[in-house]
DNA sequence: GTCTCGTTTCCTGTTT
DNA sequence: TAAACAGGAAACGAGA
């Protein structure tokens, strides 16, 4: 447990360092009658009120299970006041606790300690511990690459893949790959399910003219593996064929194969990858928004990051926002998405999509 | 082996 | 002028 709130504490605090959201949730109101209880550990005055610094309360963004305890009666507060509910029924010396102690709680121990509230306490304390299986690879990502918070927080914001980045860099280095101008910069994170397989690449600048000037479209990592490999990797930055230019011959992706696993699920689709981020809400702190939930209309507002993200999870480090809006584009024609005229970075569900409307998200959770 | 699907990559041109 | 959009073309890997 202690390695999944490390996790969760990561990617809150990564969140947080990677973006700053436009939007922050709305702010519980001041509780003015919570009732007193000498045993109380901290003054309720202060367990509701959003922080100086964000404007958000303390526990928005953290996993329960890393709660502390002022942000278990914090959290407890706001949903007091939210419904309406009378506090003076609840023994506040029952509610001296911190997050992970909160979590192991039962929907019934939870109803005897606040009586009807606790029915709500446990469905909404479950929404937000329900962490959905694309968000939790998120974390994963971070937990495999045992990430520090501090380096996170020094890290280059689109730099998923930091803690392997420098080994790679000075591979790189040696490999005299890096001697090139305007070879974009580098992510070299390992995929979450690689097992330590080191799939880090390069990547570049969306319009980099050598991204695939050969024929030969391989990682410059990979490529070092190979025999062939020989440091003169895009030495011809000579104007290429239109369209994605040929992998490896099969005798050339033999070197690749030891990197990547032989036979990797599709998976799930891009419109699913960005509708799962649009409907939970409290794990997408500034990727995207809904600009109208009900017509399904959502706005991509760090459109690189969630590329980058899209990127991770096809084990494609050169993942651009040019690329996946040509990938969105595709699903006009499939009625997936509709176009929306005039609005950079606004897409909308269309009538072949599923699972966004607010009836179905509750009908699934 | 062939085909389809869902992308990915790169490109040129247009719009904001 | 840059960023985003649009869509053609070609390629890829996975699965049927």
């Amino acid at each position: 447990m202690a390695g999944s709130c490390e996790i969760s504490s990561l990617f809150s605090n990564y969140i947080s360092a990677m973006y700053q959201p436009e939007e922050v949730p709305p702010d519980p109101d001041v509780l003015t009658h919570l009732g007193d209880d000498d045993n109380l550990p901290l003054p309720l005055s202060n367990l509701h009120m959003p922080t100086e610094t964000t404007g958000k309360p303390t526990w928005y963004g953290e996993m329960p299970h890393c709660w502390s305890k002022s942000q278990v009666l914090e959290w407890i507060s706001y949903h007091v006041e939210k419904n309406k509910y009378d506090a003076s029924a609840i023994d506040f010396s029952c509610c001296n606790m911190d997050g992970y102690t909160l979590c192991q709680y039962t929907r019934d121990q939870l109803g005897l300690i606040f009586g009807p509230l606790g029915d709500e306490l446990y469905d909404r304390l479950h929404e937000i511990t329900s962490v959905p299986d694309e968000l939790a690879w998120i974390m994963s990502v971070l937990r495999n690459e045992e990430v520090s918070q501090e380096s996170l927080l020094d890290s280059n914001p689109l730099d998923l893949g930091n803690s392997c980045s420098q080994e790679y860099l000075e591979e790189m280095k040696l490999a005299n790959l890096f001697s090139q101008p305007d070879l974009g910069y580098f992510s070299g994170a390992m995929s979450p399910d690689s097992s330590g397989s080191v799939t880090g690449t390069m990547s570049q600048s969306p319009h980099s003219q050598d991204s695939g000037g050969s024929d030969l479209d391989l990682d410059p990592i990979d490529m070092k593996h190979c025999p062939f490999s020989d440091g003169d990797y895009k030495k011809d930055l000579k104007k290429r064929k239109r369209g994605r230019p040929r992998k490896a011959s099969k005798e050339n992706r033999d070197c690749l194969e030891t990197k990547k696993s032989k036979h990797s699920p599709r998976g799930i689709h891009l419109w699913e990858f960005i509708r799962d981020i649009l409907i939970h809400p409290e794990m997408n702190e500034g990727l995207l928004k809904w600009e109208d939930r009900r017509e399904g209309i959502f706005k991509f507002l760090r459109s690189e990051a969630v590329a980058q993200l899209w990127g991770q999870k096809k084990k494609n480090s050169s993942m651009t926002y040019e690329k996946l809006s040509r990938a969105m584009r595709y699903y006009y024609k499939r009625e997936i998405l509709e176009r929306v005229d005039g609005r950079r970075l606004v897409y909308k569900f269309g009538k072949n999509s599923s699972g966004w409307k607010e009836e179905e998200v509750q009908e699934r959770s």
